[in-house]
RNA sequence: GGGCGGUUAGCUCAGCGGUAGAGCACUACGUUGACAUCGUAGUGGCCACUGGUUCGAUCCCAGUACCGCCCACCA
């Protein structure tokens, strides 16, 4: 049954993939040799609700491509697939959709909500597995993992054992001092109402504001503001009775606990220890305020005092910290203004008291004070801010500018000597209608600033005062830093080895940014306030009165966390701590909390709670590689595949996993993940703009799939793959490599034509080289051959753009461009079983060496041409070498190549007309190129259109080839155009002079002679002698034509 | 502000000490026992700029100019 003309990829595919995995070809292990050495992938887990993007068509791409080489090459192998939880992403999603009936995850419980999100991932975690199996990714789904699998209410189907691990490394890690709870500043995200750590905030430039208000002194005392220029010449001098502060953030001022001025800053020398008042809320109860002196703020920067808010900034609070200011917090949950606990006034007097050292508040207490002003009470924060400006305003406290036309009022934004230069660059604020005369408005610094959002929800972070858990990763990042400073030393060196217990990341460039990071790495806060999660086993009691100052808890916490994997022993634990005068219970959910006590004051019974918090989606992706394998037991596959191999992922999550990985595999096992991260680029669409959804650039990989081949869409992916560059994906290019496929189909539609099939009865995999004694045939074997050595040696590196190409050029520019054209006057005669059997062999080797790349048209074709007993996804990957180079029949068939091209384009510039048959006069010839011609004139007749060879003269009217060892003559009288053909030689010996002169310049140069390589100048030397050969040819030849001209 | 990249043919990119390559696009011509998703031939480059090292630099070093990315607390 003769072969369709082109391979029909969307009816093959499916096809193909199902029998992949019907027969297994992809479980663990699947054609590994005897004894042979492990090689495992670990997949980046997409998220369960995800679907398929060109990033995830990349790095499965690669992945697959070294997972199916090294099954081929007989490796026990596992690429190991599975989904992340990915805890704020699923329940965006799952919130989304019960949006739309009006619903919201607070009108029920924890659990029927996770109920749900479990439905969800039932309903739509398999997309993604599709869609990777679309793309021909050879995992193991039999060993699908999922990181939330085995958690308390997982539906049945959903066992297993990674949630038992994330608890016990939390336990552990608890227990070794490794993670710990603190009320810390954090980055909280008022949309999902959680925390989340740094790295899932987005600093974006926005336009901003600034303004400048006068926090007046306590008592109306005035003291004499000096400014002075860079020459210590004073520039103003007058008596203030406030001091100016600037301000990004007025509503925060509600939570001031004293201004802040640099210690050298001498303009506010005068006033310092003194307190000032803040300028909002009901006059009768202004808070007054200590100015303080701190390194931080920056004499040269708005006024040089700063207003310091330490539960609302991350510098305030480093600032309040060090020198012991009350932070207080003035936001909820959704970054309102809080509208809870006592009246404003009975607040502020308390705060008050707090900054005239009058009283002292404990942590707990100075957070239930609220000091929101009643009227501002529930406000969104923006709101809150445009009533704070409003009214500072009103009451002639903000720092007002003239406008228009006007410069802005230089008496109360002073702008230091040493930066005159920045009053240009600010502009007042929003312009008033025009009216007539200058007036008076509030100074507003239109300056572009940073501003973090949430990376999910799009939303102003706010920086909040809460009780987190964190990872102490200052005691686990020495080992994770030293892994790769010792792998990349040995990468360096060239002395590396994958047994050795270090880590290499390549390319080097992205080792820079990991040691970067890691080594200004800040505490990990991994405690979110979400539901969809792995829940923190941590029950609280009440703590014991005696151990309330304890060296244990410095902050005096009033709770007493139980750390343990599950309530059971949470409970025994709390037993153990109270004694027998306590009823120990588990408070069940809703219930009241209670804690009854003995007369003494010693609990009578007490309730555990456990945490609410989930972890961050990320502390156990950072397991990833020992939960897929089974850990905490001691599973075959842990013994054998751990530590794996390559890691193979985007730059992006370099430190969301990639470092956390190395640290928590270190910290936990005390070995490194892997040996290799392989980090490749960044897909963008062809104008070189990152693909997003807003922008409408997106190339949905399921669409390319579907119009070009899944072959097509992976092999454009992989010549592009450059290490560390980004690549443009373009559909020109995938058509170029779709139409790739369809040239080796076609070339082996020929060979089936003409019977190169045939293998009469052997199976081919046991086919052997053949022992070719024509040149041709001898010259591919070679050819193969290197192609060979040069695709294992890319894929070795890493190279996967170098194995596309050299593949690319060696099929379709070797065997398609010039092995076929030769063999076809060979396929009757003396050599025609043997150059069968060639190309039967070679073609074998194209399905073979471009299987990892391509594997489905190649697998098709594999089982279209022979009786196979083994599915080309298990076939073996080749080993022979340079011993099947015959560099006798390379040089022939590079001559014969050369004399073809040469009067292919010799006819081509002289317009002979394509179908002409010429014949060919031999005017000079050495013994190999003699005998070059005699072993495949058919050949090079066939290929040049040329019409029987005779030795003699050149006839006049004849165009000129000169190649290495010889030329011809092919007579054109009548046809050929004498001035035309002396144009063509003179230019070609133009150039060829050109290239002669810069050969002749270099050994003309002693110094060349004696410092450069000796090979170097023996090559130099035969170009020379080659090309002047060459010139004297084409000098005869012109001179001939003058002489008929 | 700190760090890391990039600048090579019209476009997208390889190459990274021995005098420049691919794909696409473009031009001309189409023929042989697979292939028009094709064939053959061709056009097209002071390898960003300026210095330095070297016998020799697109490649190494230093600086300049643009472009890009990452990190960062200027109120």
């Amino acid at each position: 049954m003769p072969m369709e003309k082109t391979f029909n990829a969307a009816e093959a595919e499916a096809r193909l993939y199902d029998a992949w995995e019907k027969s297994g070809a992809f479980k663990a292990g699947a054609n590994a040799r005897e004894g042979a050495e492990t090689f495992c992938i670990m997949i980046p887990p997409p998220n369960v609700t995800g679907s398929l993007h060109m990033g995830h068509a990349f790095n499965n791409t690669l992945q697959d491509i070294l997972t199916r080489w090294h099954r081929m090459r007989g490796f026990d192998t596992l690429w190991q697939p599975g989904q992340d939880h990915a805890g704020i992403a699923t329940q965006m999603v799952v919130e989304r959709e019960l949006a739309l009936s009006n619903r919201r995850r607070t009108d029920m419980s924890r659990e029927e909500f996770t109920a749900l999100v479990w439905d969800q991932k039932k309903k739509s975690g398999g997309t993604i597995i599709d869609q990777l199996k679309r793309l021909g990714a050879s995992c193991d789904w039999s060993r699908n993992a999922f990181t939330m699998s085995g958690a308390p209410n997982a539906p049945a189907g959903e066992e297993g054992n990674f949630h038992d691990a994330v608890i016990k490394v939390f336990v552990e890690m608890y227990n070794k001092g490794l993670i710990y709870r603190g009320k810390r500043l954090v980055n909280w995200d008022p949309h999902f109402e959680t925390a989340i750590s740094d790295l899932e905030v987005e600093q974006v430039e926005v336009q901003g504001q600034m303004w400048h208000f006068k926090y007046p002194l306590a008592g109306g005392e005035t003291y004499e503001y000096v400014e002075r220029d860079a020459d210590g010449n004073v520039t103003l001098r007058e008596t203030r009775d406030y001091i100016s502060i600037a301000t990004t953030r007025p509503e925060t001022m509600l939570g001031d606990g004293a201004v802040a001025v640099h210690p050298a800053d001498e303009r506010y020398a005068p006033i310092v220890g003194k307190l000032c008042e803040i300028p909002v809320g009901p006059k009768e109860h202004r808070r007054l305020i200590p100015i303080i002196t701190d390194e931080y703020p920056d004499p040269t920067f708005g006024s040089g005092a700063v207003k310091i808010t330490g539960a609302h900034d991350f510098n305030d609070y480093g600032v309040a910290k060090r020198n012991d200011i009350p932070c207080y917090r003035l936001m909820d949950t959704k970054a309102a203004m809080r509208d809870d606990g006592a009246p404003y006034a009975e607040a502020a007097a308390i705060a008050m008291a707090v900054a005239k050292g009058e009283r002292q508040l404990s942590e707990a207490e100075t957070d239930a004070l609220n000091l929101v002003p009643d009227d501002l009470r529930g406000l969104d924060r923006y709101e809150a801010r445009k009533r704070v400006v409003e009214q500072i305003t009103a009451e002639g406290l903000a720092v007002m500018v003239e406008v228009p036309g006007q410069a802005r009022d230089a008496k109360d934004t002073p702008a230091p000597a040493s930066k005159p230069a920045s009053a240009p660059a600010s502009k007042p604020g929003p312009a008033p209608a025009p009216e007539p005369g200058p007036r008076l408005i509030p100074f507003v610094e239109q300056n572009k600033m940073m501003q973090p959002h949430g990376d999910r929800s799009k939303v102003v972070i706010e920086p909040m005062l809460t009780d987190q858990w964190f990872v102490d990763t200052a005691k686990i990042v020495e080992p994770a830093l030293k892994a790769v400073r010792d792998g990349m030393a040995a990468q360096e060196a060239g002395s590396f080895d994958e047994k050795a217990g270090y880590t290499r990341i390549l390319p080097e460039r992205d080792a820079k940014t990991y040691f970067h990071w890691l080594e200004n790495i800040e505490p990990w806060c991994i405690s979110r306030q979400l539901w969809w999660g792995h829940q923190i086993p941590v029950w609280y009691g009440i703590r014991l009165e005696e151990n309330l100052h304890s060296e244990d808890n410095p902050t005096g916490q009033v709770l007493k966390p139980f750390c343990r994997s599950t309530e059971e022993e949470a409970l025994e634990c709390a037993i153990a701590y109270y004694g027998q005068r306590t009823d120990v219970t588990l408070c069940k959910d809703g219930e009241p909390l209670f804690f009854d006590v003995h007369e003494d004051g010693y609990p009578k019974t007490v309730k555990l709670y456990r945490d609410p918090d989930v972890l961050d989606t990320w502390f156990s992706s950072g397991l990833w590689p020992i939960g897929t394998l089974g850990w905490p037991e001691e599973t075959e596959e842990l013994k054998k595949y751990f530590p794996t191999d390559v890691l193979v992922t985007g730059f992006d999550i370099i430190f969301f996993w990639v470092a956390r990985m190395m640290m928590m595999q270190l910290a936990v096992v005390d070995k490194v993940p892997f040996h290799t991260v392989y980090v490749h680029a960044l897909v963008r669409d062809e104008k070189g703009k990152k693909m997003s959804k807003s922008l409408g650039n997106v190339l949905d990989p399921l669409d390319l799939i579907e119009e070009y081949g899944a072959d097509a869409v992976r092999f454009t992916l992989t010549a592009m793959a450059a290490m560390g560059r980004d690549l443009r994906l373009s559909k020109d290019r995938i058509a170029g490599y779709r139409n790739f496929g369809t040239k080796i189909w076609n070339a082996t539609r020929f060979a089936e034509m003409n019977g190169a099939l045939r293998r009469d009865g052997v199976a081919t995999e046991k086919l052997q080289k053949p022992d070719a004694t024509h040149t041709v045939n001898r010259w591919i074997i070679g050819e193969t051959a290197r192609a060979r050595i040069a695709v294992d040696e890319a894929l070795t590196a890493y190279r996967f753009n170098d194995a596309a190409n050299t593949l690319y050029a060696f099929v379709w520019g070797k065997v398609c461009d010039w092995y076929v054209e030769f063999s076809k006057p060979l396929m009757d005669g003396d050599h025609a079983e043997e150059t069968r059997a060639t190309m039967a062999w070679v073609l074998d080797q194209c399905y073979i060496l471009l299987h990892p790349i391509m594997p489905f048209i190649t697998e098709e074709l594999w089982a279209l041409t022979g009786e196979r007993a083994k599915m080309l996804v298990h076939a073996d990957w080749p080993a022979y070498g340079t011993e099947l180079i015959d560099e006798a029949a390379d040089r022939e068939m590079n001559w014969v190549i050369s004399l073809i091209d040469e009067i292919r384009s010799a006819r081509a510039q002289m317009h002979v007309p394509a179908g002409l048959k010429l014949p060919i006069v031999q005017t000079s010839l050495d013994e190999k190129g003699s005998k070059a011609w005699a072993n495949n004139a058919p050949m090079i007749e066939r290929l040049a259109r040329l019409d029987g060879m005779t030795e003699g003269k050149a006839p006049k009217g004849a165009i000129t080839i000169a190649v290495e060892g010889g030329s011809f003559a092919i007579p054109l009288e009548g046809v050929v155009d004498i001035a035309e053909e002396k144009s063509r030689l003179s230019r070609t010996l133009e150039k060829l002079e050109k290239d002669l002169n810069g050969l002749r310049g270099r050994l003309g140069n002693p110094k060349f002679v004696e410092s450069a390589p000796e090979d170097i100048v023996e090559e130099t030397r035969e170009k020379l002698e080659l090309g002047e050969d060459e010139a004297t040819k084409l000098k005869a030849a012109l001179k001939r034509l003058d002489e008929i001209g």
